[in-house]
DNA sequence: TCGAATTTTGCAACCGCTTGCAAAATGCGC
DNA sequence: GCGCATTTTGCAAGCGGTTGCAAAATTCGA
C-alpha cells in the first residue's frame, strides 16, 4: 500500500539510487535530479521505510526506553521528555515495561528483536544487571537514575544519591531538628542505600542527635503511608524524616495529619525529587529537586554519542540537586552575629 | 555482530529456509532439523531480526501509541496497562509524543516511516483529525477515550461522556445540591463538550436548581485550581461542582480549602476518572470511575482485530461508569418510606 | 574548443529474512 | 519391497532500501 522508492523513480524517470540519494543527508546529487525526485516523491506522499534502510545501514533510529516504575508519577515528567527529547533529533522511543520483570535475558531479546541502536534504562530500583546485560551484548546502553560506584563499566547519568542523603541531613540540622529519621524506599534500591548512607554519614558523628532508619516496601504512597502508620502506632515517631522520594513523602504527610499531628510543627518532613505534584498547594512538600530534565536531555546525548562510538569509555554523569523550601521543613533559624 | 539467520543455517548444516521454519509458526518442518536449528540457535544466542522479517511479511509487531496527555497522572495508568498489554501479545509500542503538535502530517509520518502495524490515539483533548488522517493512511487506527457520535468512521473505545455528565448531575440532584456547576476542562475537548451537555440535559429541566458551568484552560491541577479562585473571588460559588476530571478536581480542592471552605459542607465535588491519587487518603476524592483497564485491553484487542480486517465495519466500544463515593460529596439521604 | 579533473548517475550486489515451487525424503498400505 | 500420497527440504526470488564501483556527464582551465 504505501508508495516505494522504486515506484518514485520510476515517476521522477530516474533511478532508484537518486532517488535514495536524495533522501540521504551528504549524498551527491545534482539539483537537476533532486528536483524531479522530490516533485515526484511529494506527488504520490512518499516517505523512506526507515525499517528497510536499517537493514543496509544498521541504524534503525529506535531508542529503547526501558523502565520498570509505571507508578511513580515521577515517570510522566521522564516520559514526556523522553519522547519529547527523542522525536526532536528524529529518533523513536521503543518502549519496554519491566514491571514484574526480573530477567535480563527477555528484555534483552525484546531489544535486539528490533535491533534498537541503544538503549536507555530509567530506574533507580533495577538492579545494576539489567544495564550490564545489554552492555555485555553489545547495546549502547545508559544507565538514568543509576547508581555509579558499583557499575563502572556502564554510563550512569544521574544524581550523587550520597550527597543528596548529606543535604537531607545537614537541612535538618541546620533547622534544629535533634530526632532525625530516614523512610527509605525499598531497601534493595540503590538509590535507597546511597541516600541512606549519606544521611548516617553526617549524622552518625552527631552525638547529640538521635537517629534511626526503616524502609517503605516501594517507592509509592501506599508504602510510604503504611510505614508511617507503623511508626506512629509504634510511639516512636521522630521530629523529622527524611524520606524516599516525593511520591512516599505524601504518603507518609498522609499517615502523620491522619494522626493528628501537624507538619512541620510535630513532624516535619522532606523528599527527594520534586515532582510536578510537590509544589502542588494542598501537598507543599519541602524537598530536594532532583534535575530531571538535564538527566534525560544528557541521557539522550550520551546514548547518541555511544552510537558512534561504542568503546567510549564509561563515565557518571552527575547533576547537582537543590533544596527546594515549602511548607512540610520549618523555616531556618535566624543567623546569629 | 548480531547473529544471523545465514550463521545459524551453517552451524545447524541445514538451509536459511529450515532455520526461518523453525523460528515461524505453523510451517512445516521435522523434528530432527527443528532440534538441530533450535540447538544451534540457542548456543549462537539467534533471535530473528523483527525488522527484517517485516520486510516480507509486511508486518511489524510494532503499534504506534500517540498521546498529547503526558501530564495527567492518569496516562501513567494507561502507559502501564498499554506497554503490558502489547507486550504480552508479542507486540511493541512505539510511543509518539503528540504535545505541541497539532498537524497530523507530521506524526502521520513518524509512524508510516516505521510501518507500524497499527496505532492507538490515547487521548480525550485530540481532535478526531488526528485519528481520522492515520485511518485515511490506511492505517488500522482506535482512537481510545475518544468521541464516536461525531467521527463515526473511526474505532472508538471509551466511555459515553454524555451519560457521565447525567450521571453527575443525578449524583448530586439525589444529594439536595440546590446550586450546582459543571468546571469544565477545556472547551475545545470532546470529552468536556459531552459532559457538560448531559450534564445540562438533566438540570435544565429542574427549575428548582440553579445551574452554572465554566471552563479551565486544561486538564491540569494548576488550571483547576486558577479557575476555582477565580469563582471564589467573584463571589459566586456553588454548593457542588462537577469537575472536567480528577486533576482538575484536586486542584478545584485546594483552592476550596484555601478560601477557608469546608468540603463537602460548604462545597462539595465530584471528579471523573478515579486514577490512582484520587483514592489517596490525603485527597479523597469522590468520582465518576472510567474503567481504564478495560477501555485499554479493549483498545489493544479492536486494533490487533483490525490488523487482520482492515475493512471491518466502525464502532464504538463504550464501557459503563460508576460513582466510587469518597470524601468529597456529602452522604445520599435516608430514603423515605 | 579540447582534454583532464570532478561530479553525477546507474548497475548490481547485498542487508536478514520469507515463501512459492519443485525436488527429495519419508510414510503408508499391501 | 514397491508405488503412491504426503511431508520436508532447498533453491531462488523478492521485500525496500543502500552503496562501491565504473561509466557517463559536467565543469574547468588554458
Amino acid at each position: 500500500m504505501p508508495v516505494t522508492l522504486k515506484e518514485v523513480a520510476e515517476r521522477a524517470g530516474v533511478s532508484r539510487s537518486a532517488v535514495s540519494r536524495t533522501f540521504t543527508q551528504g549524498a551527491s546529487v545534482s539539483d537537476k535530479t533532486r528536483r524531479k525526485v522530490e516533485k515526484a516523491a511529494a506527488e504520490m506522499g512518499y516517505s523512506p521505510n526507515a525499517l528497510a534502510s536499517s537493514l543496509t545501514t544498521g541504524r534503525t533510529k529506535l531508542i529503547g526506553l526501558v523502565s520498570n516504575n509505571f507508578h511513580n508519577p515521577i515517570f510522566l515528567e521522564v516520559f514526556d521528555l523522553f519522547t519529547q527529547g527523542l522525536q526532536e533529533r528524529g529518533l523513536r522511543p521503543l518502549l519496554v515495561n519491566l514491571t514484574n520483570e526480573t530477567d535480563p535475558a527477555h528484555s534483552l531479546q525484546m531489544l535486539r528483536q528490533y535491533s534498537v541502536d541503544g538503549v536507555v534504562v530509567a530506574s533507580s530500583t533495577l538492579p545494576p544487571s539489567f544495564a550490564e546485560a545489554f552492555k555485555a551484548a553489545g547495546m549502547p546502553v545508559v544507565h538514568s537514575f543509576g547508581r555509579w560506584s558499583t557499575s563502572p563499566d556502564v554510563h550512569v547519568v544521574g544524581i550523587d544519591n550520597v550527597m543528596c542523603g548529606r543535604m537531607a541531613a545537614a537541612a535538618l540540622i541546620e533547622r534544629g531538628y535533634q530526632k532525625i529519621a530516614f523512610l527509605g524506599g525499598p531497601q534493595s534500591a540503590t538509590s535507597t542505600q546511597d541516600r541512606l548512607a549519606g544521611f548516617l554519614d553526617v549524622l552518625e558523628e552527631r552525638s547529640s542527635v538521635n537517629v534511626s532508619h526503616t524502609f517503605a516496601e516501594a517507592y509509592s504512597f501506599d508504602a510510604g503511608r503504611a510505614e508511617m502508620r507503623r511508626l506512629i502506632a509504634e510511639g516512636d515517631v521522630a521530629d523529622a524524616y527524611f524520606c524516599g522520594d516525593d511520591v512516599l513523602s505524601i504518603g507518609a504527610l498522609s499517615a502523620v495529619r491522619d494522626a493528628g499531628l501537624t507538619v512541620p510543627d510535630d513532624v516535619a518532613i522532606i523528599g527527594l525529587n520534586d515532582m510536578e505534584m510537590a509544589g502542588w498547594q494542598n501537598i507543599n512538600l519541602t524537598t530536594i529537586r532532583q534535575p530531571i530534565r538535564e538527566i534525560i536531555n544528557s541521557s539522550i546525548e550520551l546514548v547518541v554519542a555511544l552510537i558512534n562510538e561504542p568503546t567510549r569509555y564509561p563515565e557518571a554523569r552527575l547533576f547537582p540537586c537543590k533544596l527546594v523550601e515549602r511548607g512540610t521543613l520549618r523555616a531556618l533559624p535566624p543567623v546569629k552575629h
